[in-house]
RNA sequence: GCGGGUGUGGCGGAAUUGGUAGACGCGGCGGCCUCAAAAGCCGCUGUCCGCAAGGACUUGCCGGUUCGAGUCCGGCCACCCGUACCA
C-alpha cells in the first residue's frame, strides 16, 4: 500500500481536472438559489502571503460548502491593481508600474491557482485595466452631472524638497519619508464625492447589516459620528461679526472660560496678517501634517488671539479667544468654547494657560458649595449650578432647555452634525483611474466626451524626479477642449485607489459588459453574501463601498440596498521573531534547533533571541512564504494547518510545528481510507441487516453522524477550528474501528465518506483522491453535503455534574430528561457528596436538567 | 488623544452562551516496532501538597452580582487594529 499521500502529483491532477471540466465556471441560473463568497482582492505585491492564503482558504471552503449545499456559487477573484507600490518599484528599480503589476499578478495567480481555490477564473479583473476603468471614468462624469461630486479646496502633506504631496505613512515624524525635510500642510484644489449626504442613511443602515460583526458596525456608527448639539455665535467684542461655534455640552455654557478656533479658521488667518505670534503658531501648526492620530496626540498648545467674545447669555462676561492645534476645521464649525470643567482637554488647556475652571455640574451626591475640578475633569450626571436659569436641572433638561432659549432668542440653533466628512478622491499620482475632465481657460472643466473614454494613462513616462510623471509629461496633457474646441489642459490627478475597489464586487457579476454592472446578472449575484477580509478594512473601504452602492444606485448603475449582505472579519498571521545578538533579524527559514532545542542561524550555529510572535513582516523578517510550504507539504497541508487551532476572527500563530502536524494529520486521513486491510462496502451498497443490532457499530455511526452535525454548524458559525478539531476526533476514532463483516463494512463505508465529504471544502485535492479511492468516478466538488440523522445524534444517557456548594464533586449518569427526584436520589447517594456535605442540612436543591444539579447547604 | 477589539496549561486554543474549565492539536516524558534511524503505533502530561487515597488552587489584575462566573457588572493593566493620501 501507498505509505504516504503524494500532495504534489494528487493537486496538480485535481485541478487540471477541475479546469477541463469547467467545475467552477457559472452562470446565473434561476432554478437555483444563489450564493456570492467575496474575499478582500489582493493588491499585486508580487507574492501571495500567509494572510492571502489564510482569507482565500476561509473564502474557499465556504464557497466549496454552499456548493455542496446546492448552491449556484459565485467565487470571483481580481486584483487591486493600482496603487503606490507601483509607483515606488518605478522610482527603486527602474520597472513600469504597469508591466510591474501585470508581471506580479501573472506571479500570483499562479500561487492562488496551486492552492486549489474553487474560483471562476474566467471572471477576473483587474482595476488598472482600461476595461475596468472606463466604468469608473464614466460614473465619474455621471457623478460630475448631477452634482455628487465637486472640486474644492483641501489639505495635503506637501514634501517642500521633493516638491511632492505625501501620504500620510510617508510621513515619518513629521518628515517627508526620502527627503527628510519637514512637511507642510498645504491648501490645494481636490476633487471631493458627497458622501456626507449619504451620512444619516449609511448610519441609519447599519441595523439592517445583521450578519455583520457588531464591532464593525459600532466602528462605523462612530466614524460617522452623528450628533445632536447646538450651534450658537458668541459677538466679538468691537466687531460686528460673531464667532459660531458648535457644541454637544450647551449644557455647560455657563462653565465656559475662553474659546478657540482651529488654526485653519478663517479668524486666526486674518490676525495672523497682523499678530506675527499667532502667525508663526499657525506655521508651526502646519508642520504636524494632516494625520488625525498626529494632531490629537500633539501636546495641546495655543495662543490667545487677543480678541475677546461676549458670553452669549452673560453679556457682561467676556472669554478670551485662542488659536489651538487641537481643534480640527473639519469638525463643526472649526470652534469651539472651552468648558474646562467638563471636559479633560478644555481642563488640561486651562491648567496650561491659567484660566478659571468654574464647576456648572455636580454630581448628585456632592456638595454643590465644596464641589471644585482638580485634575480630572467631571464628565458624569448631575445638577446644574452656578448656570442662571439651568440651575437644578439635570444635564439632559439642561441641553434641551438651553437649546430653547438659544432658538428663542435667536443666539443660536439646534444642529445636527457628523463627525464623517466628505471623500476626497483625488491623488497627485500617476498609477491610478485618469480623472476625465480637461481644464479650459475659456470654458473651465470640461468632461471628457463619454465616446472619448476611456482617458488611458501614458506609458512613456519618467520616475527620476519626485511628484506627478502626469503632471511634466510632454504631450499628455495638451488636449483639445471638447466645448470651444481651443487648447486645453487634461486633469493629471487620478482617482483613490479606494474608488477601484468600491464597485469592484458588482462587476464580478458581469466582468465584460458595456456597463459597470449588467442588470440582469447584477440582479441575480447580488448582494455579495459572505464578503471576508482584514479588521483593518471595517471603517474605510466598507464605508465607501456601502456608499458608492447607494451612488451608483442613485444614478441608474445598480439596483442595490447594501453590498454585502455577511461580513466576516479575519485575524492576522503572526510569526515568532528572531534577532542576533547585535540585533539583526533573522527569518524563520534560517532558524535550526540545536541539542537543547536552543533556537538557532542554520548558517553560524550562533544562539538567536526569540521575540514575541508579531504580524508577519517584511521589516520584522518574520515572514514564511506560503509557497515553500506548498512546494514541501502541499496545499492541502497549508490550507488545514490555517483553519486549525485560532479561531478564524483571531490572529494565527504560524509554526513550523504546527504546519508539520497537519502534514501528518493529512497522511492519516489518507492511510486511514487507503488501509487495503479495512474493507469498505461498494458504493452505493444498502445497509446490512447486521448493522441495525450491532452496539459497536452503533456507535461508530453515532459518532458519524455527529460529526457530520457538529462540522455543519462549524462551518456556517465559521468556526473552522472547532470542525478540524471534530474530524480529528473522527480520525481517532474510527482508527480504531478495525471490525470485519459485511455490516462493518457498510459502516466503514459511511464513516469514510463522510470524512472525505467534511474534510473535502478545507482539503478539496485530498477530499477528491479519498471519493476516487472509496469507488466513485463523480468528483467529490459535485457531491452533496451529508445529513445528519437525528435519531443518531441524540444521546439517551447523559451526565450530570453534581455540585455542593457549587463545587463539583462527582458526575452522574442519567436518563435523557430524567426528574429532579431521580437525579437527586442519585447524586445524594454519591459519597463525595455526602462527604462535602459533612451531615449540614439541605437547604435547598438547583436542578437544571441534562446538566447540573447543585446541593446548597 | 479618540474609536474598536483581545487576554484561559510550557504553546495554539475548546467550553452547548451563566452550569463538570482545559475538547482537539503542538511540545514534553515513558513504552512498542527497528541492527539503528525515520515514519507509525500505545500510554501519561494545568499548578501545588501528598507514598497514596485524596485535597487545595487556577481563565491578565482588583472588586461585585449569583446556588453557581472564563462567560454578567464596575475599576485597572498589557497588547493589537483604525484614525480619512498604505492597501
Amino acid at each position: 500500500m501507498t505509505e504516504r499521500y503524494d500532495a504534489k502529483e494528487s493537486e496538480a491532477r485535481w485541478q487540471a481536472v477541475w479546469d477541463e471540466r469547467g467545475t467552477f465556471v457559472v452562470a446565473p441560473d434561476p432554478e437555483r438559489p444563489k450564493y456570492y463568497v467575496l474575499e478582500m482582492f489582493p493588491y499585486p505585491s508580487g507574492r501571495i502571503h500567509m494572510g492571502h492564503v489564510r482569507n482565500y482558504t476561509m473564502g474557499d471552503v465556504v464557497a466549496r460548502y454552499k456548493r455542496a449545499r446546492g448552491f449556484n456559487v459565485l467565487h470571483p477573484m481580481g486584483w487591486d491593481a493600482f496603487g503606490m507600490p507601483a509607483e515606488n518599484a518605478a522610482m527603486e528599480q527602474g520597472v513600469h508600474p504597469g508591466s510591474w503589476t501585470y508581471e506580479n499578478i501573472a506571479a500570483m495567480r499562479g500561487q492562488l491557482r496551486s492552492m486549489g481555490l474553487s474560483i471562476d477564473w474566467s471572471r477576473e479583473i483587474a482595476t488598472c485595466h482600461p476595461g475596468y476603468y472606463r466604468h469608473q471614468q464614466a460614473m465619474f462624469l455621471d457623478f460630475l452631472e448631477s452634482g455628487l461630486l465637486y472640486r474644492a479646496s483641501g489639505w495635503v502633506n506637501w514634501d517642500p524638497v521633493d516638491r511632492t504631496v505625501l501620504a500620510n505613512e510617508q510621513v515619518i515624524d513629521g518628515r517627508g519619508w526620502r527627503s527628510g525635510a519637514p512637511v507642510e500642510k498645504r491648501e490645494m484644489p481636490q476633487w471631493f464625492l458627497r458622501i456626507t449626504d449619504y451620512a444619516e442613511e449609511l448610519r441609519a443602515a447599519l441595523a439592517t447589516l445583521e450578519r455583520w460583526p457588531d464591532k464593525v458596525r459600532t466602528m462605523q456608527e462612530n466614524w460617522i459620528g452623528r450628533s445632536e448639539g447646538l450651534r450658537l455665535t458668541f459677538p466679538i467684542v468691537g466687531r460686528e461679526a460673531g464667532l459660531d461655534i458648535y457644541t454637544t455640552r450647551h449644557d455647560t455654557l455657563f462653565g465656559a472660560s475662553f474659546c478657540a478656533v482651529s488654526p485653519e479658521h478663517e479668524l486666526a488667518a486674518g490676525i495672523a496678517r497682523e499678530n506675527p505670534e499667532i502667525a508663526r503658531f499657525i506655521e508651526h501648526c502646519r508642520r504636524t501634517g494632516t494625520s488625525e492620530a498626529a494632531i490629537e496626540r500633539a501636546e495641546k498648545l495655543g495662543v490667545d488671539t487677543g480678541l475677546r467674545v461676549r458670553h452669549p447669555f452673560r453679556p457682561e462676561v467676556e472669554l478670551p479667544v485662542y488659536v489651538a492645534n487641537f481643534i480640527l476645521m473639519e469638525y463643526g464649525t472649526g470652534a469651539i468654547f472651552g468648558c474646562p470643567a467638563h471636559d479633560q482637554r478644555d481642563l488640561d488647556f486651562a491648567r496650561r494657560y491659567g484660566l478659571p475652571v468654574p464647576p456648572v455640574v455636580v454630581p448628585r451626591d456632592a456638595d454643590p458649595a465644596g464641589f471644585a475640578i482638580a485634575d480630572e475633569a467631571y464628565l458624569g450626571d448631575g445638577i446644574l449650578a452656578n448656570s442662571d436659569f439651568l440651575d437644578g436641572l439635570t444635564v439632559a433638561d439642561a441641553k434641551e432647555a438651553m437649546a430653547r432659549r438659544a432658538e428663542a432668542d435667536g443666539t443660536g440653533r439646534r444642529e445636527v452634525n457628523y463627525r464623517l466628512r466628505d471623500w476626497g478622491v483625488s491623488r497627485q499620482r500617476y498609477w491610478g483611474c485618469p480623472i476625465p475632465v480637461v481644464h479650459c481657460p475659456c470654458c473651465g472643466i470640461v468632461p471628457v466626451p463619454r465616446a472619448a473614454l476611456p482617458v488611458v494613462l501614458p506609458d512613456d513616462i519618467d520616475f527620476e524626479t519626485p511628484g506627478n510623471p502626469l503632471d511634466r509629461h510632454p504631450s499628455w496633457k495638451r488636449a483639445a477642449c471638447p466645448g470651444c474646441g481651443g487648447a486645453a489642459e487634461r486633469e493629471t490627478s487620478t482617482l483613490d485607489t479606494f474608488v477601484d475597489s468600491s464597485w469592484y464586487f458588482a462587476r464580478f457579476c458581469s466582468p465584460r459588459a458595456d456597463a459597470p454592472v449588467d442588470r440582469e446578472d447584477g440582479a441575480y449575484w447580488l448582494p455579495v453574501d459572505q464578503y471576508i477580509g482584514g479588521v483593518e478594512h471595517a471603517i474605510l473601504h466598507l464605508l465607501y463601498a456601502r456608499f458608492f452602492t447607494r451612488a451608483m444606485t442613485g444614478h441608474g448603475e445598480l439596483d442595490l440596498a447594501e453590498p454585502f449582505a455577511g461580513l466576516f472579519t479575519q485575524g492576522m498571521v503572526c510569526h515568532e521573531t528572531y534577532r542576533t545578538q547585535d540585533g539583526e533579524w533573522v527569518p524563520p527559514v534560517e532558524i535550526a534547533e540545536g541539542q537543547d532545542r536552543q533556537k538557532l542561524r542554520a548558517a553560524t550555529g550562533e544562539p538567536v533571541i526569540v521575540g514575541r510572535s508579531e504580524k508577519m513582516s517584511k521589516s520584522r523578517r518574520n515572514v514564511v512564504d506560503p509557497e515553500d510550504i506548498m512546494e514541501t507539504y502541499g496545499a492541502d497541508t497549508a490550507r488545514w494547518f490555517m483553519l486549525s487551532d485560532s479561531p478564524p476572527d483571531r490572529d494565527l500563530e504560524w509554526t513550523e510545528a504546527g504546519v508539520a502536524g497537519a502534514w501528518r494529520f493529512v497522511n492519516r486521513m489518507w492511510r486511514l481510507v487507503a488501509d487495503p486491510g479495512r474493507a469498505v462496502a461498494p458504493p452505493g451498497a444498502a445497509m446490512p441487516d447486521g448493522v441495525a443490532g450491532d452496539p459497536a457499530l452503533g456507535e461508530i455511526r453515532r459518532a458519524v453522524h455527529k460529526a457530520i452535525a457538529g462540522v455543519t454548524g462549524d462551518l456556517e458559525g465559521f468556526r473552522f477550528n472547532r470542525a478540524v478539531a471534530r474530524i480529528h476526533e473522527l480520525v481517532n476514532l474510527l482508527a480504531d474501528f478495525d471490525a470485519a463483516g459485511a455490516a462493518a463494512a457498510w459502516v466503514r463505508r459511511e464513516a469514510c465518506e463522510t470524512l472525505a465529504l467534511l474534510a473535502g471544502p478545507m482539503v478539496p485535492h485530498l477530499g477528491e483522491s479519498l471519493w476516487r479511492l472509496l469507488g466513485h468516478d463523480g468528483l467529490l466538488a459535485d457531491a452533496p453535503w451529508p445529513e445528519s440523522d437525528p435519531v443518531l445524534t441524540r444521546d439517551e444517557i447523559v451526565t450530570v455534574a453534581v455540585q455542593v456548594m457549587g463545587k463539583t464533586r462527582g458526575t452522574i449518569d442519567l436518563e435523557r430528561d430524567a426528574a429532579q427526584e431521580a437525579a437527586e436520589a442519585a447524586a445524594l447517594a454519591l459519597p463525595t457528596v455526602t462527604a462535602a456535605l459533612a451531615g449540614r442540612p439541605i437547604r435547598r436543591i438547583v436542578f437544571v436538567p441534562n446538566r447540573i444539579l447543585n446541593v446548597v447547604a
